[in-house]
DNA sequence: TTGATTTATTGGAACGTTCCATTTATAGGA
DNA sequence: TCCTATAAATGGAACGTTCCAATAAATCAA
C-alpha cells in the first residue's frame, strides 16, 4: 500500500496509461473526459495512495479553496459559537476553513496572518486582537485579499464588519433596569481601546440621559473582560459611598464575576443587586440565578459573515457594507427590582 | 503601494538588483549574504509588499511547517482550552497550528483530514470525531504523516494517543462517593462507542466492584455528553424504584445538566444528591454549588501532545507512545453525604 | 470518398520557489 | 606578480500542478 515516495499524477498516469493532463481533467471532474477513462483513472489514483498537492495547484489557479478564521480567544465559548456559524455556511459552499487562535495579542496575530498569507487564503475573517494597530491590515489589503471583521472593529478601517447592534443592546438592557426603579446604575468591564466598548458604554449612556440619570448616579469601572474582572468590578464599585444598585457588564463573563462575587459577600443578584451581561451565552440561561442578557444571535452573525466573505470573493472585490445584527433582551432571573424604590416591578 | 499582480522573488531580485537565489537566501536567513545585501533585498521587499508563498516552496522543501488540529467539537470549553495549550508549545517552535473543527460528525472529519493533507502538513493532532472507522486514517499513515490523538483514542490502532488516565479517575470519584456513604450509584451520560466511555465506565465498575457495591445498585444510563443529555438522564434514573442517591458524571457539561435538572425538582445537588463530574473546567468552579470534579489538566495534555507531535516530525518517524496523564480528584460542594447513610462525613 | 465538425486526449510551457554546481569578486600567501 | 583559498552571488534545473493549443479519433454531411 502506497509507494514510499509520495505519489503524483505522473505516476497515476502511468498506472493508467494515460497523459497527466487526462488525470488533471479527471481530478477536476470535467465532462471532457469519457467515462470509462475516468473510471480507469480513479481506480489508479485509489490504488498508489495518491494525495493531491494543493500548494502545487495554487501556483497556476489564482485563487485556492482555503479561508483563514483569525479569532482572538478561542476558550471564550461566544467565540467558538461564533467560529461554528461560519463553518456551517463554509462547508456548504466546499471551503475549508482554517481556525487560528490569537489569544488576544496583537504580535501573535501578526504572526498568524502572515502565516495564512503564505498559505495563500482566499479571504480572512477576523475578530481582531485588543491592541491591533490600524496598519496591521494594510499589506493584506495591498495584496488584494478581502478581509471581513467580525463581531469586533477597527477605529478607522474601510474593512466590512459584522457585528451586533451593541449600542442598541446596551440602551435596551439599561432602560429595562431603570424601569426597574434603579436610579444608581454601573457599567462594569471592558476596556476604552475597544470599538464594541465605546458602543455599549454609549447606549448605556444613552439610556441614562433618555431618564435623567444624573451624571453623579452613573458608575463606571473599567475592567477585564472576564469573571476575574467582573468580580473586581464590583468589589471597586461597593466601596463608593453611593454604590450602584444595577449593573450592566459589559459581557457575560464579567457578569457571571460579578454574580459570584455577589455571593461571596452574602448578596444574591436579582433581590440585592440587579445584574445584566451582554452576548447570552449558553450558560447564562442555566447559571443561578438565570442571567438577564442581551442576546446578539451569535451564530447567525457568524454566518451572516461567510456569506459576505464568499460574496466578495467571488466578485473579486475587498469592500462590502457593514452589516449591523438585530439584538434583543432576554429577561431572567438576574435583574430583580431595587428594593428601596416605590416603581416596583412595573413594567 | 503594491502593484496590482502579486510580486515574486523575481520582483525583488530585479528591485534590489541581485539574483533571484540571493532574494532566496536572503528569506532563509542564510548567513552566505554580506549584511549590506540583505538590507537591500529586505528592503525591496517591503516596498513591493511582497508575501511569501509557501506553496511554491513546498514543492521543494520536502516539508512545511503546518501543523493540522482537529478537534470534535470546538464549542466545548474543554477542547478550547486544549488547543490553547497546543498552541502556546507550537508556537515557540514557530510552527503554526491551524484548527479545524469537525462538530462530531465522521464526514466532516473526512473532508477536514482531506483538505489538511492537500495542504501538505507536517502532522496532525486529532480528537477523533465519535464513530471515526478504524481505516479513516490509513491513507495518512501510508503517507507517512505522524499522527496523535489528544484526548480520544480508536479502538484497535496504532496511532500514538495522549490521554488522561480515566479509568483512574473515575475510580477515585466513586470512591469518594462511596466514603461519603452513598449506596446507591449511578454514571451518567456518554454511550458505548467512545474508548473513553468504557475507561470512566471501567473506572467506576472497578470501584463498585471494591466496595462491594451489588450489581442491582448501579445505574448506568448512556446519553449525550451535554447538559441537555445530562437532565434526560437524571430523570430516567429518578423515575426507577430505588433510586440512586448519587452519580458520577461522563464530564462537566452532563454533571451542569443534572444539577440543572435537579434545581428544577426543588432538590439541591449536594445536600439531595450527589453530583460528581469529570474534566474540571473553568466553569465547574463557579457553579453554584460548585461542582466536584476530576481534574485532568487539559492544557498540559495539549501541551504534551505538541511536544510528542514535534519530536515524531523531527525524528521522521510515525509512532510513539502512548502517554497518560495524572488525573487527581477536586472536591468541592457538589458531592455531599448520604442524608440516610449512617457512613457520615468521614474519610 | 473527402472535408468539416465534434469528441477525447495530449505535450509543453508556465507558476514561484529551492538548491546544486558554477562563476565572480576579494583577500592572503608565496 | 601569480596562485590558492575563501566569500558572495548567480543561473538553471527541478518540484507537481493547470491550461492552452494541438493532435488524434470518431462522426457526419455531402
Amino acid at each position: 500500500m502506497a509507494s514510499r515516495a509520495k505519489a503524483t499524477i505522473l505516476d497515476i498516469a502511468r498506472e493508467a496509461g494515460v497523459s497527466k493532463s487526462t488525470v488533471s481533467l479527471v481530478l477536476q471532474g470535467s465532462g471532457l473526459i469519457r467515462p470509462e477513462t475516468a473510471v480507469k483513472v480513479r481506480k489508479a489514483i485509489e490504488d498508489v495512495g495518491y494525495v493531491y498537492n494543493r500548494g502545487a495547484a495554487n501556483l497556476r489557479k489564482a485563487h485556492s479553496n482555503v479561508i483563514g478564521m483569525v479569532i482572538n480567544d478561542l476558550t471564550n465559548p461566544f467565540f467558538a459559537e461564533l467560529a461554528v456559524g461560519m463553518e456551517r455556511v463554509f462547508q456548504a459552499a466546499g471551503v475549508v476553513p482554517f481556525i487560528a487562535n490569537t489569544a488576544e495579542n496583537p504580535v501573535r496575530q501578526e504572526e498568524v496572518l502572515k502565516s495564512m498569507m503564505e498559505q495563500g487564503v482566499a479571504g480572512l475573517i477576523v475578530s481582531p486582537a485588543r491592541g491591533t494597530t490600524p496598519g496591521a491590515f494594510r499589506r493584506i489589503e495591498a495584496a488584494g485579499v478581502p478581509v471581513v471583521f467580525a463581531m469586533r472593529r477597527l477605529p478607522e478601517s474601510r474593512i466590512p464588519a459584522i457585528a451586533p447592534d451593541n449600542r442598541r443592546g446596551a440602551c435596551l438592557a439599561t432602560e429595562h433596569l431603570i424601569r426597574k426603579g434603579h436610579r444608581r446604575l454601573a457599567f462594569f468591564g471592558g476596556s476604552s481601546d475597544l470599538v464594541v466598548y465605546q458602543e455599549r458604554l454609549g447606549g448605556f449612556l444613552e439610556a441614562c440621559d433618555a431618564f435623567a440619570i444624573p451624571v453623579a448616579d452613573r458608575t463606571i469601572v473599567e475592567g477585564e473582560t472576564s469573571r476575574k474582572g467582573g468580580m473586581a468590578c464590583l468589589e471597586t464599585a461597593l466601596a463608593i459611598s453611593e454604590p450602584p444598585t444595577a449593573a450592566l457588564c459589559f459581557n457575560d463573563a464579567v457578569a457571571f464575576g460579578v454574580m459570584l462575587a455577589l455571593r461571596k459577600r452574602g448578596l444574591e443578584a436579582g433581590t440585592d443587586f440587579a445584574v445584566v451581561g451582554f452576548d447570552d451565552v449558553a450558560e447564562a440561561e442555566h447559571y443561578s440565578p438565570a442571567l438577564t442578557s442581551v442576546a446578539v444571535d451569535t451564530a447567525g452573525l457568524g454566518e451572516r459573515a461567510a456569506h459576505v466573505m464568499l460574496k466578495m470573493i467571488q466578485s473579486r472585490t475587498t469592500r462590502a457594507e457593514d452589516h449591523i445584527g438585530a439584538v434583543s433582551l432576554v429577561v431572567r432571573e438576574s435583574s430583580g427590582p431595587d428594593r428601596n424604590s416605590q416603581v416596583g416591578d412595573a413594567a
